[in-house]
RNA sequence: GUACCUGUAGCUCAAUUGGAUAGAGCAUUAGUUUGCGGAACUAAAGGUUGUCGGUUCGAUUCCGACCAGGUACGCCA
């Protein structure tokens, strides 16, 4: 439609011997229904060309239009803006479709025949899946589903670091808590998955508090050498030293068995998150490849110094200098990014790459992204780093996953689920057998939709109360207008049979404020996929709702003919229909009811 | 110190990338129900968009200076 506007005004002001600005025309939609679906800003772009009042400029323009029934008005208005209304028939029909082909109107080939790896999430084994996590996940998981929805084939991809200082810490605090404990490694085998990797967890922030605080030379001395140890495990380039003391007391077994509870603990939070990777990266996995491509450009693009290999960054362009092989001969984080950049490329040759981490580190991108350029231009050209905010708490303190003070994904879900349950108690009477799958439902719906609807980039403010709260612009709200659809439907039927065209109801105007708002998701959708922000569809889905809960308390069903009555119904399942679909794209589940 | 990001209502966020009277939610206040699901609806109140200057028909948006906060800056990831 938009383009169809930009076509009438071309012809316009051909009609008008004025020549049209380079830019071309811009129509956007507007943000208020009392100024039309569209408008246009052409009559002021040109008035200080054309050396006229903008006003009268636009009204030559409205009359140099050609006649379209698909508008039931076209204004020209104060400044000199044109409005542009579309017809009670157009809009309707629209809606028609909106109800009778659903997602398959909603799909849009754009991006057909693309392939897409997207990666993110990026937990670490041995570190605890905190709330991060779950922010990246979600932002994640909705692009993905939004590219797929474009038509586009996506691999979600995941990166996960089982090698590495932390893990050596790790290893090095499982020895000593297993001597202070007084236990045995098989006696923490024994253990729930959940306490294991509890367990784990606490160990690294012993290992992480003598390493970075208490600076205790011997135990910084042994973990480096776990860390060497662990290392050559999967580096066979890697010169082999003594490591009987760590054969003795068998950390390769320890670390072998660690890293997979971890890693099946993961896969429980990605299930119930909605996500399934095609792809899993490993740290281990992609530093030899590193190591191998930097050892190769050392002398031409990397450089010696002091024992280590650096990347020397240009100054001007707002380069650190980042060291990419440490002193004992390791990959540094930097390397094996490297390393993961050509893995991906030879496992999954996709047109596009995209990355999405936390905005801690982007100036940290920027080094790896030119150094990809000079290392394989390809693939830096089709990169791409989109770095979200941090979740602070609201006392401003940034969470550290190495002091504790951070919060998990887990607690953070198992708590929401509770005020969830809280809620759903003093409510209706729901068999008993659903109300687990929905209050999770609810849960995640209340926790993704909390982090979506802010701009990616800016940090979060989490605080806890709030993010679970389900009044006004939340998830649960959202889910809520579809179980009152559904049950809608459930009640008086889908109205299938129903012509819409016949129908007079937009002369409601909270029966138009639904259809106007409701016939602008195929553009909402578009505009937040393409510009990789799922706070639009946020914005969107909440402005359907509450214009859906308007439309509800103000026209009763239950009090009118039937046929009247079907009108409606359409346009209600035409609600539905766009609420999956545009939740789902969200990543966050529906439920019937509620 | 250098670079980048942020600063909008009491709080948490929007603002279609330079457009119309800067919009929502929460909290506050006043209403709505013998009624299809009240996790709802209708209103009111709340603003010098950090400060000062500049660019132009028009600035929350672009430019400059300053103020405040955050993040990153060679052997962590």
């Amino acid at each position: 439609m938009k383009n169809r506007i930009k076509e009438k005004i071309k012809e316009a002001l051909i009609m008008l011997q004025i020549d049209l600005p380079e830019e071309g025309v811009f129509v956007e939609e507007t943000k208020d229904i009392s100024k039309g679906d569209f408008s246009t800003n052409i009559a002021m772009r040109l008035a200080s060309v054309e050396k006229t009042d903008p006003l009268i400029l636009a009204e030559r323009i409205v009359k140099s239009l050609k006649k379209d029934k698909d508008f039931k008005l076209i204004e020209f208005v104060k400044p000199g803006f044109i409005n542009f209304f579309l017809s009670d028939t157009y809009l309707l029909g629209e809606i028609e479709k909106y109800a009778k082909l659903g997602a398959d109107y909603f799909a849009q080939n754009i991006q057909k025949g693309r392939n897409i790896a997207i990666e993110f999430t990026d937990a670490n084994p041995f570190k605890i899946f905190h709330i991060g996590h779950l922010y990246t996940n979600a932002v994640g998981e909705s692009i993905s589903r939004m590219q797929e929805s474009l038509g586009a084939s996506v691999k979600r991809v995941t990166y996960q670091g089982d090698v590495g200082l932390h893990v050596s810490k790790t290893m090095w605090g499982v020895e000593e808590q297993l001597k202070k404990e007084g236990k045995n490694f098989s006696d923490i085998e024994k253990l729930d998955l959940e306490e294991r990797v509890a367990w784990l967890g606490s160990c690294y922030i012993l290992g992480a508090e003598m390493y970075d605080y208490s600076k205790e030379s011997k135990a910084i001395e042994e973990i480096n050498e776990i860390n060497y140890y662990i290392y050559y495990l999967t580096n066979p380039s890697l010169e082999k030293k003594d490591f009987s003391k760590f054969e003795e007391v068998n950390i390769k077994e320890k670390y072998t068995k660690g890293r997979l509870w971890c890693l099946e603990y993961f896969e429980k939070i990605y299930s119930v998150l909605g996500t399934k990777f095609d792809n899993y990266f490993f740290e281990s996995e992609v530093s030899e490849m590193g190591l191998e491509i930097v050892k190769k450009n050392t002398g031409e693009i990397f450089k010696k110094d002091a024992g280590s290999v650096i990347y020397e960054g240009e100054k001007e362009k707002g380069l650190h200098t980042r060291v990419f092989i440490n002193k004992y001969g390791l990959p540094t984080y930097e390397t094996k990014e490297i390393g993961l950049a050509l893995k991906k490329e030879e496992l999954l040759r996709s047109d596009e790459s995209i990355i999405i981490t936390a905005n801690e580190q982007s100036s940290y991108f920027k080094v790896i992204m030119d150094v990809l350029s000079k290392l394989n231009p390809e693939i830096a050209y089709k990169t791409k780093h989109f770095s979200h905010g941090v979740i602070r708490l609201p006392n401003a303190q940034k969470m550290s996953s190495r002091r504790g003070g951070v919060i998990s994904g887990e607690w953070l879900f198992s708590e929401t689920k509770r005020k969830v349950l809280s809620i759903m108690s003093n409510s209706d009477e729901l068999e008993p057998e659903l109300v687990d799958e929905i209050s999770d439902k609810i849960a995640i719906a209340a926790i993704k939709y909390a982090f979506l609807k802010v701009t990616i980039g800016s940090d979060i403010v989490f605080d806890f109360d709030k993010a679970i709260s389900f009044d006004g612009d939340t998830g649960p709200y959202i889910q809520y207008v579809y179980a009152r659809a559904n049950s809608l439907i459930k009640e008086f039927g889908t109205g299938d049979s129903q012509n819409i065209c016949l129908g007079s109801c937009l002369a409601n105007p909270f029966v138009e404020r639904l259809v106007r708002t409701l016939s602008k998701y195929r553009v909402a959708m578009l505009d937040s996929a393409l510009t990789y922000s799922p706070s639009t569809l946020c914005q969107y889905l909440f402005d359907l709702s509450q214009s859906f809960n308007a439309f509800y308390q103000n026209v009763r069903l239950s009090e009118m003919s039937e046929d009247d009555r079907g009108v409606y119904l359409v346009i209600i399942r035409a609600v539905l229909n766009v609420l999956q679909s545009g939740l789902f794209n969200l990543g966050i589940p529906i439920v019937e009811k509620m």
